[in-house]
DNA sequence: CACTTATGGTTCACTATTTGAACCACAGCT
DNA sequence: AGCTGTGGTTCAAATAGTGAACCATAAGTG
């Protein structure tokens, strides 16, 4: 692997600890040379990737992303474009709302809405969301191309919970259905107890970028409540991805495809939208 | 210089750009070669920190960022806690107010509350602050170490108006009015007609970390007013330094802009580090 | 329609950068 | 004192990075 990219990976690393850390641990955690991870830290601290306590003489990310994010999001706001269509959907289905992105490879959360109720799913922004064991990863999936399809399960399939689907195959039967139905349903997949419901963000040429997903605890919902939940996801899903790609762009971008999206099931032309704020 | 440390100088070329570049046009601004520019592209791409889009075969920055962005914020939330002192700020100023942070050996924009006068100063988010020609600049060096400030003045000064000081010693006397009085005075220095008054936000040991800056047409303005400013920005830098490192508590009351300049000097109390989850 | 001049992207011999075992300095413990 | 844990540094050995020259394609241009 490069060099560039063992630092990026470091920096991953240091972002998924929930605390600060020492020399010693990042080396050990990046699987790296101590002399190494320090001549990386060093170099991302020039940079503001990340940044050394004074005091303790731990790293932290830096505040070099924050300007980053916000350049960002000033061309390609998508926590802005999406984030009142999940609060929205947090209000209407009384359960928490999630937004992941992929991003490296993985799947990430990057914003919450919690359930208003007091016996709520609780969600972590930055967790990460394997693909076969949740509804958000699933939904990704199932509107991937078969090569990442493929490159997802190929790999081990860690069993979270014993309700957890870990036979690629029959994982492939459960992206099928998502594809035919549009959203996803992870029963139990990720922590007994919960059942989840995710539709993707796209592309105006299809690839899924991230999703909005629904969770709730298992004990008040019935068949019908998912279905119901997964045909907001959708809609808010496709609500976002339109907003997010269509007046968006100054750039002359695809020229051909000008809106509309090869779906799998003819839903969202427009304004087929069940509830809208 | 190292590889990382080029790779994320192109990062930083790619995110001032305003719009999304093609190849050869990175490799230039960045003085690599092609190949070079295309490898960095192809591995920062692999973690998410750029992305290409299809059509146009053009980069922009990725998504990572956000993610590490939130990350940050999550733990460090400058923005969240500084945000609200800003737009109090700017309404009791009537006049445009931003937030800078030191990262990467440059002072940048990371906010901004535009004036509700139709004459106003705009800054966009973004933005470099030199250190010789802006009130943020000056006020960050006047509370920097000797080697910083000697360093910054040893590189030449550009003119960027006929008003600009160049003059290192010119400069240094600033510096020194600064600390003396606890905020900058930039008078005309990046752009004609416009002075601009700012204050550091700083960590407990003292350290400059960003600065709240007040600007304004110099045609409405008077000494007093601009010290009026100058001392509410002090308040206001005052207040975020203090609520950013201060308690781990989050935010409760809304921000008072009605206090007196306390004494500008390290004045925080040493604090322990705060934990997180 | 061949020619030019852009573009993005790739190759591979050469060489400069990265690597890591061993090192130091310091701090807290026993 | 000695031990064991930090963070941080050194330098010969080896690996990873480099870039001139290359290809393929597309859009002009006479």
């Amino acid at each position: 692997m490069s060099t560039i990219g063992k630092a990026l990976s470091l920096l991953d690393t240091l972002s998924r600890l929930d605390k600060e850390a020492g020399l010693t641990d990042i080396a050990r955690l990046c699987a790296l040379d101590k002399a190494t991870a320090r001549r990386f830290l060093v170099e991302l601290e020039k940079h503001g990737f990340v940044e050394q306590d004074q005091d303790t003489r731990r790293y932290r990310i830096g505040s070099a992303p924050v300007r980053l994010a916000r350049v960002r999001e000033a061309r390609f706001p998508l926590l802005r474009v999406a984030v009142p269509f999940i609060k929205s959907l947090a209000e209407t289905s009384t359960e928490t709302v999630h937004l992941s992105e992929f991003s490296g490879g993985k799947l990430s959360t990057i914003h919450v809405e919690d359930s208003p109720r007091a016996h709520r799913i609780i969600i972590d922004v930055g967790s990460l969301l394997p693909f076969h064991a949740t509804a958000s990863g699933l939904a990704f999936l199932a509107f991937s191309p078969r090569s990442e399809i493929d490159a997802a399960l190929r790999k081990p399939l860690e069993k979270f919970t014993d309700h957890t689907i870990v036979d690629p195959q029959l994982v492939q039967n459960l992206l099928d259905e998502t594809a035919a139905r549009g959203f996803s349903i992870s029963d139990q997949g990720l922590e007994a107890g919960v059942i989840s419901t995710a539709a993707p963000i796209r592309t105006p040429n299809g690839h899924p970028i991230g999703c909005v997903a629904v969770a709730a605890p298992l004990s008040r919902t019935t068949k019908a409540t998912i279905h119901e939940f997964g045909a907001q996801a959708v809609t808010a899903a496709n609500a976002i991805s339109e907003k997010y790609y269509g007046s968006e762009r100054p750039m002359g971008t695809s020229p051909k495809s000008g809106g509309q999206i090869d779906e799998p099931y003819g839903s969202f032309a427009k304004d087929t939208r069940h509830r809208n704020r």
